[in-house]
DNA sequence: ATTTTTATAGATCAATCGATCAACAAGAAT
DNA sequence: ATTCTTGTTGATCGATTGATCTATAAAAAT
């Protein structure tokens, strides 16, 4: 629906320009392959991120500036081009060292949710990933239940301990409570990346308020 | 991805059968145009729940039972059956009584939000709405921003209002503060409809404890 | 300069898509 | 039984899709 109106491809007059040392710019010819293929790629996880991941290969090409045959060069298959944005997604989005600092106990509990969840919804709350989540997840894609099964078990079920630990009243923290912690938080991202709602420019103080909240409620300081 | 194999239509034989009062089942030959209809749409809301508004109108013909161009002596193009869907599937979603319901001060506001989202739940946590709901807010359809703005406006606001009402200490409830409540909710289902993963079978109770949570903050009973 | 390598473009294929149309047949009317 | 209406089918069109192939030209090697 409405992906970019249709532009001549502008390969003549190959007007002199000065070489560019990053040569991420100048969409032209005969770039490395590795540099290449990363353009291809980032320009396939912006373009599907918007279109989703149906969107055609014509059309992510124009957008590069580039051939369709093109991409089929550095992609055997444009499912092979799908992992490979899966991947960029993916990759690393879960910092090693949250688990630490989110156990660290030296440190009051609320100000490493604060700074986990600051951290994580900076990284996250992006229309890229919000959508390409999203899209996958609908599409079933394995990696979407790797990821949250890696995010429940290397950071939510440690993080349940610690509320578990540092509770004074209210029932026994369940894995549910947690979730459903995460869940109002990530919500903010669903609501503005997916739906196209308005939302608050900054989510932190949202953020603030349902941390507050949740510890409030299993009397934590 | 993995839409039912192919399989032959089966129009031979026409095995004498007793004359079915309500003709849903015999998917088979002239129906009056409203059963039909309506046999194509409910047919094309859990078919496009599966695999997404993009699914292609051969395979959903092949699981009504019946040929493609059928589908478009009912439907002129593939975009008005998809907003037939979307009729289908959002109308009547938010139950008219239930702003009244939410603002009834006779009962404690607990037990209301109980009730709410008791019901609520039930009505949404389904894989076609979920999903359908999902697919259309990532397509950008109006009909999703207009249902969020009617959800906010018509029980949001109102529960917000209730809320700061019988708030007895915290900071005061905003508006985010709902979503947050609500985002915590809905993500339950997002996480078993959507991404797939196991979930409480039952969710009231992570419902309850959730509200629990929420009011526990404000100082609510 | 000349040759060699290979990244890229352009043309094109086969499959699939939404959509159309004429012919058929089920069921009501007579 | 016959006619008439119209729900339904099967064949097919034109556009678009992912993917392939060959010719070209940019850049490295000589």
């Amino acid at each position: 629906m409405l992906i970019g109106a249709k532009r001549g491809v502008e390969m003549d007059k190959p007007v002199e320009r000065a070489p560019v040392a990053a040569a991420t710019r100048d969409a032209r010819r005969r770039l490395p392959p590795g540099e290449r293929r990363q353009q291809i790629v980032d320009g396939a996880v912006a373009f599907f991120a918007e279109v989703g991941l149906e969107g055609n290969t014509r059309d992510l090409a124009r957008r590069l500036g580039v051939t369709q045959s093109l991409i089929f060069r550095y992609f055997a298959t444009k499912d092979d081009l799908i992992e490979a944005v899966y991947e960029q997604v993916y990759l690393e989005r879960l910092s090693p060292d949250w688990p630490d600092r989110l156990t660290d106990r030296t440190t009051p509990l609320r100000d490493r949710l604060l700074d986990f969840y600051t951290q994580y919804s900076a990284l996250i709350f992006q229309s890229e990933w919000m959508r390409i989540f999203m899209f996958s997840g609908l599409a079933g894609a394995a990696l979407n239940r790797r990821y949250l099964q890696q995010l429940s078990g290397v950071l939510l079920k440690p993080l349940l301990a610690e509320v578990a630990d540092a509770a004074t009243r209210g029932p026994t923290p369940t894995m549910e409570d947690i979730w459903n912690l995460h869940g109002g938080i990530v919500y903010i991202g669903i609501r503005q990346h997916i739906y196209g709602m308005p939302c608050p420019d900054d989510p932190s103080e949202a953020i603030e308020r349902a941390i507050d909240r949740f510890l409030c409620a299993f009397g934590v300081a």
